[in-house]
DNA sequence: AATTTAATCAACCAAATGGTTGACTAAAGT
DNA sequence: ACTTTAGTCAACCATTTGGTTGATTAAATT
């Protein structure tokens, strides 16, 4: 998978207010079993699941099955790829507006 | 607008490719037609319109129409809320982490 | 005067998303 | 032995998403 699939993959997770409250939840209580997590909401079991699996393909979130029971812990690694890209977008924009201010200030010289 | 369904919209928005693209291009070139935006991708102009409509509904983006020209600004204020999240999402994190060694080295301590 | 240009709007379409219920497997509790 | 518990899988459904084409408005070019 690519770094953009990926990137795309962990910004569409966190884009779901259900799956941003699940990895509160998780940074804030550790490993915690599939249902334990789905008493927080007022959707089925199934429709938590499903969200969790969502998240671990994004990599945000990673599995420890013992016999039935799923322990569920959240993985930060994949948010710095997040927070880099952001980063970088802002970067060159504070570039350009440095840029810019070059300009202004050529201007202003030649007057 | 609630801030959840803010920062859904903001993170919905970026995590489309061909969004992130228009973004990293608004932040190289600075404002920029609808026009000329479109011609970096091979969909339509039509499908460029609506990502740039979508952007501009969550904040990422802003527009000063003279007469049919629409030139399209990035606005890096939004990005700075992503951020804040990701961020606090860490710091729980690494509290809890924090937390986890103070119990080991007492652990230890009582041997 | 005729045509090209810039961009949106509207209608439509296929695929993806987020939810549901019901069936299933196998361990644990009574 | 029976029932509850933990979780997934499968099928289904409504809504959203990302794309298309065609029409429209009014400015700019030829």
């Amino acid at each position: 998978m690519s770094d953009t699939q990926k990137l795309t993959a962990i910004l569409k997770a966190a884009s779901d207010p259900i799956r941003r409250e699940l990895l509160t939840l998780l940074v804030q209580h550790g490993p915690t079993r599939v249902t334990d997590l789905a008493r927080h909401f007022d959707v089925s079991l199934n429709a938590v699941s499903k969200h969790i699996k969502i998240l671990e393909a994004a990599g945000l979130v990673r599995r420890r099955t013992e016999w039935r029971e799923h322990l569920i812990e959240a993985d930060m690694d994949p948010v710095r790829q997040i927070d880099r890209w952001f980063q970088d977008l802002r970067s060159v924009w504070d570039r350009r507006l440095d840029v810019l201010d070059d300009v202004l200030k050529r201007e202003t010289e030649d007057e």
